[in-house]
DNA sequence: TAAAATTACTTTGTATACAAATTAAAATAA
DNA sequence: TTATTTTAATTTGTATACAAAGTAATTTTA
């Protein structure tokens, strides 16, 4: 049985590593993103308009868990590099239409060779993958779940 | 076959469910650590020194997967908090000496309830975290394996 | 319909993160 | 032993992150 004060140490902690893997990946994909002029944070973004072309601050901070106020400045550097534009709603001037603009669509083919690249850095078997994601989700709906 | 197309979506990623489940559980620990007055990174440099006592910059960077740059301010935090000292080596003055206080030792005491309420949070089965673990590490150095 | 509450986004403040440049000390080479 | 290189930590610059406060538009309520 395993003590409150074992359960207090590095090696016992499931998140830790979880928290390690997220950097380790990201300083991946940052290296590779450097050519592309995006961070990981952009990329997201970018990806998320690559199938959504026409969002707001709201929606995409429901899909991506990122706050309005991680978002704000996020969207204008993407605007200032012209991948989107952001133009008040006519309907509710509450409201910030987003929307991926031709240079930005353009982006995606550039960004194509990069999953298979991460893939094989991360380098786990088809079924190690799934049993992966299959986990990290559970665990994500669980935290995400409980009344924050 | 899943196309280079394909890869590029949301969906169909692995390494941003991680990135997300870090983001939410370590914003769990935030809340549980604010009775405490600590970061999540500040509370895993105090695990790391509830375990270790006394070090430098560089070992707890080799450990932590911090950056020097990222721990500098952070440990000038801790030590205006009291809970460690920082004092340039004698031996070597490019080093410096950081060692847990009094003060420091005694928050262990406050925090050895937060890991079970992160479990509960997190709430896997035994087998379903020892799974999880195994290949978040194996990601892990599979990705600090390649040459970066 | 005027006041109150809600909503969407922005701003402010604090704390990571890390690359790149800098500084100072120690080790190595010439 | 001086010059060169390496090493350890710090500083600088840029980009997240998010809580909390602020602003302005819209909706709800009295």
């Amino acid at each position: 049985m395993e003590s409150n004060y074992d359960s207090l140490t590095l090696k016992n902690q499931l998140c830790f590593p979880i928290y390690l893997c997220s950097k380790e990946i990201i300083r991946k994909y940052a290296s590779m993103l450097k050519e592309l002029d995006l961070t990981y944070t952009q990329y997201i973004v970018m990806m998320y308009f690559w199938e959504k072309r026409k969002s707001n601050v709201k929606d995409i901070s429901k899909v991506l868990l990122l706050d309005s106020s991680t978002l704000t400045p996020l969207l204008k550097k993407l605007e200032s590099k012209g991948y989107i534009t952001r133009v008040r709603s006519a309907k509710d001037e509450r409201n910030l239409d987003v929307e991926i603009t031709k240079k930005g669509l353009d982006l995606r083919l550039k960004a194509v060779s990069i999953p298979s690249k991460i893939r094989k850095c991360v380098d786990l078997k088809k079924e190690e993958a799934e049993m992966l994601y299959t986990l990290i989700y559970k665990v994500l709906m669980n935290v995400e779940g409980e009344g924050n």
